[in-house]
DNA sequence: TATGATTCGGAGCAGTGCTCCGGATCATAA
DNA sequence: TTATGATCCGGAGCACTGCTCCGAATCATA
């Protein structure tokens, strides 16, 4: 049977997962919607799994890193983003288009508690799931700034890394004093004004 | 005996530790200090006590939660920091004087990966030990503010909450990624320059 | 030195992330 | 339809965490 049909044979490189394992990963997902809502990206994954009706092992088989399941959460959020990102770039007004894009960003970061961290955790750690795709996002995200910036509007001494930074510090501050939630529209002017170029 | 010496029997407000439960204590904020300095706020309390050769217990009973040890690590430089202030406020130069205490606050805030995150939960939780002397820095800070306002050079439209906020914020992101560690006096450069006040 | 209050130390409980593998489940071929 | 074998599942188990509790050791005092 060697010669049989060695290409049928060959690794497939997209598995088509069996039904009830499709059927897992897809409730998994569901569940960890729901719970990292509920508990910020901290949340335990014995309780996902508990609550998916699914054995912890099934869990770390989908997704072998709490990262790689975040990955799967956000991936859509981050399309979009990055989407957002390439529309806004055909619009006339760069510094107002940055500003759309930054309050989507900071709006978005707020879907998860400690998501803004792990966000900010992407930049040094190239080997997380998260990596890719949240690179992919900023670098649309970049031309953006370098648009504000050639129409004199965003002073030039920063860079893309500065102003995701700034940006998820903003978010952080919500997670971690929700009280101050009312003040983060302010606290972006606040860090919009800095970022302006002065003539 | 009633009537012997009422005062000298009545409740010790500060109990007088017997001399090995002192020696315990000191050992155990001693060696708290060098792990903290390594893995950061959230350090094993196991850890702790194990490399001051101390029970689990012992440690438990000297810093009853996490926050009273962190607040005895930190009661010093928030006191420091508090006369900084202060001393700061008969400076004649108000912005100035503010600019050079937040420098000082961002910069204790980096001694331990993580404290920027404590100092922002005392915002909320006014029963952390770390509340008291924390607010009464920031108190001490609001002088600071107040000054550089009433001199027209900081925007009107932001408390010290807000400056607190932001100043931990900027803490934050070199604890996140501190390979942008070299940028921070830089984005707070441009924090500043978003809350100065523009004519 | 004996007594009694203080303090110590770590066993124990419930939770966490993560691994590993015997057994159940599914797709497929007979 | 049934048997076979690849695939996938589930949870026991390990090492860790924060935290409690109480018998035993230690200290101050009489």
């Amino acid at each position: 049977m060697p010669g049989e049909s060695p290409d049928t044979a060959a690794p497939k490189t997209s598995p088509e997962l069996r039904a009830d394992a499709r059927r897992n990963r897809e409730r998994i997902l569901a569940v960890a919607r729901v719970v990292v809502e509920e508990q910020g990206t901290e949340a335990s994954l014995r309780d996902i799994a508990r609550r998916a009706q699914v054995g912890l092992g099934t869990l770390y088989r989908h997704f072998p890193t709490r990262e790689a399941l975040l990955e799967a959460l956000l991936r859509q959020s981050f399309d979009r983003l990055a989407a957002r990102a390439q529309a806004l770039g055909e619009s006339e007004a760069p510094y107002e288009a940055l500003v759309a894009f930054l309050e989507d960003l900071i709006g978005g970061a707020a879907a998860y508690r400690g998501l803004a961290a792990s966000m900010m955790a992407t930049i040094n750690d190239e080997e997380s799931p998260l990596h890719a795709s949240c690179a992919a996002m900023r670098s649309a995200a970049g031309h953006l700034l370098e648009r504000a910036q050639a129409a004199g509007r965003i002073r030039a001494d920063v860079d893309g890394t500065d102003v995701f930074a700034l940006a998820n510090a903003l978010s952080w501050i919500t997670d971690q004093a929700p009280s101050l939630a009312s003040r983060r529209d302010h606290l972006f002017a606040i860090v919009m004004s800095g970022l302006t170029a002065r003539s």
